[in-house]
RNA sequence: GCCCCUGUAGCUCAAUGGAUAGAGCACCGGACUUCUAAUCCGAUGGUUGUGGGUUCGACUCCCGCCAGGGGCGCCA
C-alpha cells in the first residue's frame, strides 16, 4: 500500500551509499516488530560486515547503527514517513499513522470481498485432493486431505492462480470385488438407507473381516474377481449400481463439508490406457518387463545412476494385473492434456513421498518436460491417541458422520443458551457453521508436517485459539454494522490520535494481503489460520477499548468503517480457509 | 542399511536468518445495568533434544549424535 514510498525510499539509499563510496546494500524490507507502531525497517550488518570483511577495523554492530543514523539523517522529513530513527543498527521509517491508517481502511472497504485479492497471473493448476475409494467409509483420518486441499485451493485461487479441483476416485480394485462379494452373499437385494456412508462402510467393513479370517472367503472373492475381469454383465450392473450410491454417498460428505471439485477422475478410466501406457515404456526400453518371474518395473535408481535413493518402481504386477502406477501415470498425462497445465499439485498424505517422486521421475524419463511441474503436498496424518493410525480393519475409526453430529450438537447447545430468542432453523446453521469451522481449524492452524492427534476432547473444544473466537469477533462487528443502520460512513481520515488498540487492528489487516502470498506459495494455510485469529484477538481488544456507536464524530464515523474493514478481512480469510462466517451466534 | 519428518513453557502448538522466542489449554486472581462475557485484563511458566560449524547475528542454514514417527520391488 506504501509502495512508491518505498521505491522512492530504496532508491534514495541506494543513492546515497553510492555517494559515500559504499558497496550497493542489499535492502530487506520487515515490518517494525513492535507492535503499535507502523512503518518497515531494515537493517545495515550485512553492509558493515562487508567493510569489516574489507580490511576495515570496525565493529560490526556499531558500524551499522553509524551507517543507520547517518541514512536517517539523510532521509528525514521524506514523503509518506511520519519519523525516521536508527536503532540497534537498523532503520526504522514510520508511516504517518492518519495515512496508514486511512490507507487500510480505504482499500479494504473499496475492494470488498476482492481485499487481498491478486490480479490473475494467467497460471493454470491443478489440485487433485481427497482421492477416495468409492464402497468404503469416509473418518477422520480421511478429513484432513480435504480441508488441506480445499484451502489450498482457495489461497491459490485467491493468489491469482486459475484453479482446478480434482478428485480421483479409487472406484475399481480388491476393495470393490469384497464390497460385492460380501452384498451378494449377505445383503442381496438390500438398499441404501439413511446413513448412506455408514451402510457402505459397514459392509465393506463386514466384508474385510470375513476375508482375512477365512481362506474360504478368499477363494470365493478371487472367483468373483475373475468374473469381473471377464466383464460379467451381472457383475459389471452391481458394480455401477453400487459405484453410484458410493458417489452420492461421498456427494453428501462434500456437500456437508462445503467442498467442490471441477473434474472428477476415476481409476476405472485410466486403467486400460494405463496398461498400454506401461507396454510402451517396455518397447522404449524404460520398463523392464521381468515377467514370469517377477513384475513389470521402472529401475529408477540403475537409469539415474542414484543409490537407494528412488529405488524400483513396479508399474504391473506379474499376472497383469494394474497397480496404482499403472493409473497414476496416464492420469497425469491426461490432466496435462486435458488442461494445459502450468502446474499440478497431488494432496496426499506424507507416507507416500518416495512413490510420488517415483511418478515424477518416470514421467520424466518419458520426456514429458512438465513432470518437474508437479508438486506432492505432503501432509501428516491424523491419528488417534497412542499414536494409533486409524484403520476400518482394526475398527479404529472416527466416522467424520459422528464426529459432525456431535459437534453440532455441542455448538447447538451453546448457541441455545447465548441466543435462545433466534429461530430454530438460524441456530442450526449456526451451529453447523460453528462445529465445522472448529474442525477445520483445528486441523489447519497446525503445519503440513505436524501428526494431528484426534480426541474428542479437544475436537469438541471451542474455546481458546479455535474458529468459534474468530467467528465471534466477525459476529460481534456485524453486530455493530447493523446497529449503526448498515451505511458505512464515506471516507474519513482519522483526525484524531489513534488509540494502541486501533493502531494493532490495521496493522494486523493490513498484513493479509502479503500473507495470502506467502501461503499460497509454501501451500501453507497455517499463516492465514493464524493471522484470522491475531485479527480476531485484536478486534476483540479494540471491542473492549474503544466505543464506536457511543463515541462522537469524526470518531464514530471512522471507527465503524473500520468495524466494516475488519469484518471483511475476517471474512475473507476465514473464506479462504473454507470457514463460514455467520452473521449472528 | 538408505531416505524423509518431528523434537520450543506442565500440555497442544506459533515464530520472513534480525531487535525482549510468542499464543492457546491448564492453574491462580480480577472485569457483565454497557456495541453479544463463545469476551477482556493480570500473574505464573524457557539452557528452543544435544555437541560442533557457517554468519555481524541461528529456534531457523550445514554436519555429527540422541529420542520418537514414517517410507524403502509386485498394498493402497
Amino acid at each position: 500500500m506504501f509502495e512508491t514510498e518505498q521505491k522512492n525510499i530504496e532508491n534514495k539509499i541506494y543513492q546515497y551509499c553510492h555517494e559515500q563510496g559504499w558497496p550497493e546494500p542489499a535492502i530487506q524490507w520487515n515490518w517494525i516488530p513492535f507492535s503499535g507502531h507502523w512503518g518497515i525497517s531494515t537493517s545495515f550488518f550485512q553492509l558493515a560486515a562487508q567493510e569489516a570483511k574489507s580490511g576495515k577495523r570496525v565493529i560490526v554492530n556499531q558500524r551499522a547503527q553509524e551507517i543507520a543514523k547517518s541514512l536517517a539523517d539523510y532521509l528525514g522529513g521524506s514523503e509518506g514517513f511520519e519519523r525516521i530513527e536508527a536503532v540497534n543498527g537498523y532503520l526504522n521509517l514510520y508511516y504517518s499513522t492518519s495515512e496508514f491508517a486511512w490507507r487500510v481502511v480505504n482499500e479494504v472497504l473499496a475492494k470488498g470481498k476482492s481485499f487481498g485479492r491478486k490480479e490473475a497471473l494467467n497460471q493454470r493448476v491443478m489440485v487433485e485432493f481427497s482421492q477416495p475409494n468409492t464402497h468404503k467409509a469416509f473418518h477422520v483420518g480421511h478429513l484432513r486431505n480435504v480441508i488441506l486441499g480445499d484451502a489450498v485451493s482457495n489461497i491459490l485461487d485467491f493468489a491469482g492462480f486459475e484453479v482446478i479441483r480434482a478428485n480421483y476416485y479409487g472406484d475399481i480394485g480388491l476393495h470393490v470385488i469384497k464390497w460385492l462379494w460380501n452384498y451378494l452373499k449377505f445383503h442381496n437385494g438390500e438398499k441404501p438407507s439413511g446413513d448412506m456412508v455408514r451402510w457402505l462402510g459397514d459392509i465393506y467393513a463386514e466384508a474385510d473381516r470375513r476375508f482375512e479370517s477365512d481362506p474360504a472367503v478368499q477363494e470365493e472373492v478371487r472367483a468373483l474377481f475373475g468374473r469381473w475381469d471377464r466383464r460379467d454383465p451381472d457383475i459389471v450392473a452391481l458394480w455401477e449400481q453400487s459405484r453410484a450410491w458410493s458417489l452420492e454417498a461421498f456427494d453428501q460428505v462434500y456437500r456437508t463439508l462445503g467442498v467442490r471439485f471441477d473434474r472428477v477422475y476415476f481409476e476405472s478410466e485410466v486403467e486400460e490406457s494405463g496398461k498400454e501406457l506401461i507396454s510402451d515404456l517396455i518397447k522404449k526400453g524404460i520398463a523392464r518387463d521381468e515377467r514370469p518371474d517377477g513384475a513389470v518395473i521402472v529401475p529408477l535408481d540403475e537409469i539415474f545412476g542414484t543409490k537407494e535413493k528412488y529405488r524400483v518402481l513396479v508399474v504391473l504386477r506379474s499376472d497383469g494385473t494394474s497397480l496404482y502406477a499403472t493409473k497414476d501415470l496416464p492420469l497425469a498425462i491426461k490432466k496435462f492434456e486435458e488442461y494445459k497445465l502450468d502446474y499440478s499439485i497431488y494432496v496426499i498424505d506424507v507416507r507416500q513421498s518416495l512413490y510420488m517422486q517415483q511418478i515424477f521421475k518416470t514421467l520424466e524419463l518419458m520426456g514429458y518436460s512438465w513432470a518437474k511441474n508437479c508438486y506432492h503436498l505432503a501432509y501428516e496424518i491424523v491419528n488417534l491417541p497412542g499414536n494409533v493410525t486409524m484403520s476400518s480393519r482394526d475398527g479404529t475409526v472416527v466416522l467424520l458422520e459422528d464426529l459432525i453430529r456431535e459437534a453440532v450438537a455441542r455448538a447447538l447447545m451453546v448457541v441455545q443458551q447465548k441466543n435462545p430468542e433466534l429461530p430454530q432453523a438460524t441456530k442450526e446453521s449456526i451451529a453447523r457453521a460453528v462445529a465445522l469451522g472448529a474442525i477445520k481449524y483445528s486441523m489447519l492452524a497446525r503445519d503440513n508436517t505436524k501428526i494431528v492427534t484426534f480426541d474428542w476432547n479437544s475436537a469438541l473444544d471451542f474455546n481458546g485459539q479455535a474458529a468459534p473466537y474468530i467467528q465471534y469477533a466477525f459476529v460481534r462487528a456485524n453486530s455493530i454494522l447493523k446497529k449503526a443502520g448498515e451505511s458505512i460512513p464515506a471516507c474519513v481520515q482519522a483526525s484524531y490520535d489513534l488509540s494502541q488498540a486501533e493502531i494493532e487492528l490495521i496493522e494486523l489487516i493490513s498484513r493479509f494481503p502479503n500473507e495470502v502470498q506467502r501461503s499460497a506459495k509454501e501451500y501453507r494455510p497455517l499463516y492465514l489460520a493464524t493471522l484470522a485469529y491475531e485479527i480476531a484477538r485484536s478486534f476483540n481488544d479494540f471491542y473492549n477499548q474503544c466505543p464506536v456507536l457511543q463515541a462522537e464524530e469524526p470518531i464514530r464515523s471512522f471507527r465503524i468503517r473500520l468495524v466494516a474493514a475488519a469484518r471483511q478481512v475476517i471474512g475473507n480469510c476465514l473464506g479462504v480457509l473454507g470457514i463460514i462466517a455467520p452473521d449472528v451466534m
